[in-house]
DNA sequence: CTGTTAGCGCATTCAC
DNA sequence: GTGAATGCGCTAACAG
């Protein structure tokens, strides 16, 4: 575990240091005589070049830094794997910075201030080991302008905003959208819809979907058919029983995560309602258990992996000088399971 | 964004750049009066020490590399999160490299050679960044010795076993003999056992554990009790099914996963067999998804958090030319949920 | 094609 | 209590 350094293959193959870089890094031709012969010396002595020295001296450490606000929460660690997936590629290397916010703080990401100072050091840490960029992945869809100032290196969110930077997330709207279509195309005309907490952004947008689309079908927009859920699987059970016990009960239900969709399968099964054949169901997110309740329910798989790939890929771009791409927003795409079915009538 | 150094520092505030050093790490006493002079400048100037260079010059860089063999599998993260919450608390840093052996190899871990590269690979690189030593995660607990050469540097194995080196494990026989035990305080008697792969060592142990529990309370050990499956959730249903057509069937079963005993949960619900009425069910693992079925099932929780953290705490230890700890061996602890009752007989 | 040399930003000896 | 000088391991001019 001696550390050989590049002076010492210098030495034993009879060469400068400086080439000894240049066949290291091919900067230059090499006679292929003197290449083999440093070559063969760095195999001898076992060397391995310290990126450390590399970086201090050229500026760049080919490493970007991910903050990650929890990655025990199930969608970051398939955008871990996005962004992995291109560094892989183009040999760039990940910080990754977990800010444990679930455990620190709970459901109280609202309020930025309980957690500015661990984003706040994530940050000085990240500037400090001299990352070319940022990509922060945040556990909920939210504003989370002016938590971090970067000093000016880039930075790129995903599965979050920030106002005056780039932020790469998936399209609700459309996703909700093309939920109601693939019912209305089974047949469903009483379409009902559970939403999560009506301040979060994806409700929003996601119940924009489902009205545009009411609208475009001309299907009858009824508000009993809409309820307010608060993510939890509880809200799915009470809500879905309140759908069943209308006089005219709808046929389906877009619910608008898979947690509360199991509430909606709860409901049912003590109702009595058959799923698909009395009620179709269509959830969102395709969390893993998604695929193995009974019966495997159908659900709009989110493009986790896309976003963290794409969210790199716009980072290099802003680490390049170059313009943040008219990047298309990743869509969200509907497994077909066994929750829906045409309606009977 | 000018990059300001120390020297521009030192420059400002009218001394050394040696002094700037000394207020920055506390290595020396400095006068009150000059240090503030000091500390103002940095302020104004907004300073950012360089860690590069930092490392470079003390040859430390309180980094550490965790190679996780698939973030996206459902351990990896929480053992991550452990890791972290040590490294936090010591002011450690951690470069992640993901070798995203799922995506890559599917199921073929078994096939070393499938994938030495990535792991050399990413050690080659870990190297290089001059970390102080590596923790390695695994996606299936087996022996990975030979996988890589660390070059002396130190190694701490989790979720998985390595021959020469460190490794952090859960007691998968204690987790095991306390569920049967749980189980026989219940008034269990007869109670089967569904397996993962034999040729894996988790089903060596547990079933080690659900033997030596049989022998213990004196249970008779009938071979018919005994089912194999494939830890997939199609051999839970079926081979729950051959349990109850049994003359004299269980009741109870611990199951080797969550995943295996949702198929005993389908099996139990086609046979018309109550749960936990009629039999009762352990599971393993405590995925997620096992609180939102119905029931909820009791499962064994791994200790994940803890093995990371236990894995950092051991790693630094070595690091430090410390002997490793007598470390204990974490363990599972039984959640108690809605599948298991007193059998009714 | 190859060698010499000057730093990168900082910590640290050794003088004062 | 403070400063000047040295070098960590390497890259990239600049010279041959």
């Amino acid at each position: 575990m001696e550390k050989v350094g590049i002076k010492e293959i210098a030495a034993q193959a009879n060469v400068s240091i400086a080439t000894v870089s240049y066949v290291l890094n091919g900067t230059r031709n090499v006679r292929l005589n003197t290449k083999e012969r440093v070559l063969r010396v760095i195999e001898e002595l076992n060397y391995k070049p310290n990126d450390i020295a590399k970086s201090l001296k050229s500026k760049k450490t080919n490493t970007i830094g991910v903050i990650a606000e929890d990655v025990t929460v199930f969608n970051v660690p398939e955008i871990i794997d996005g962004i992995n997936d291109y560094a892989d590629r183009h040999d760039l290397h990940i910080v990754l910075t977990n800010l444990r916010l679930h455990r620190r703080v709970g459901h109280h990401y609202a309020d930025v201030e309980a957690y500015r100072k661990y984003a706040v050091n994530a940050v000085s840490d990240l500037l400090a080991k001299q990352v070319e960029g940022m990509i922060y992945i945040g556990i909920h869809p939210r504003d989370v302008t002016g938590l971090i100032d970067t000093q000016g290196k880039p930075i790129v969110y995903t599965y979050c905003y920030a106002q005056n930077d780039l932020s790469i997330q998936y399209n609700d709207e459309q996703a909700s959208y093309d939920a109601v279509r693939y019912l209305f195309n089974k047949g469903h005309r009483r379409i009902a819809v559970i939403t999560g907490l009506m301040d979060s952004i994806p409700s929003r947008l996601r119940f924009n979907g489902y009205y545009k689309a009411i609208t475009e079908y001309e299907l009858p927009f009824e508000p009993q058919l809409i309820k307010v859920g608060d993510w939890g699987l509880d809200s799915g059970l009470r809500l879905t029983k309140e759908l069943l016990e209308l006089s005219e009960p709808p046929t389906a239900i877009l619910v608008m995560n898979d947690v509360m969709a199991v509430g909606t399968l709860r409901a049912a099964r003590e109702k009595g309602v058959g799923v698909p054949e009395d009620l179709s169901i269509i959830g969102f997110d395709n969390r893993e258990f998604s695929d193995y309740l009974n019966p495997r329910i159908t659900t709009m798989a989110l493009p986790l992996h896309e976003m963290g790939y794409s969210s790199m890929r716009s980072l290099l771009r802003l680490v390049n000088g170059e313009d943040a791409d008219p990047e298309q927003v990743p869509q969200c795409v509907l497994l077909e399971r066994d929750s829906v079915a045409p309606p009977k009538r």
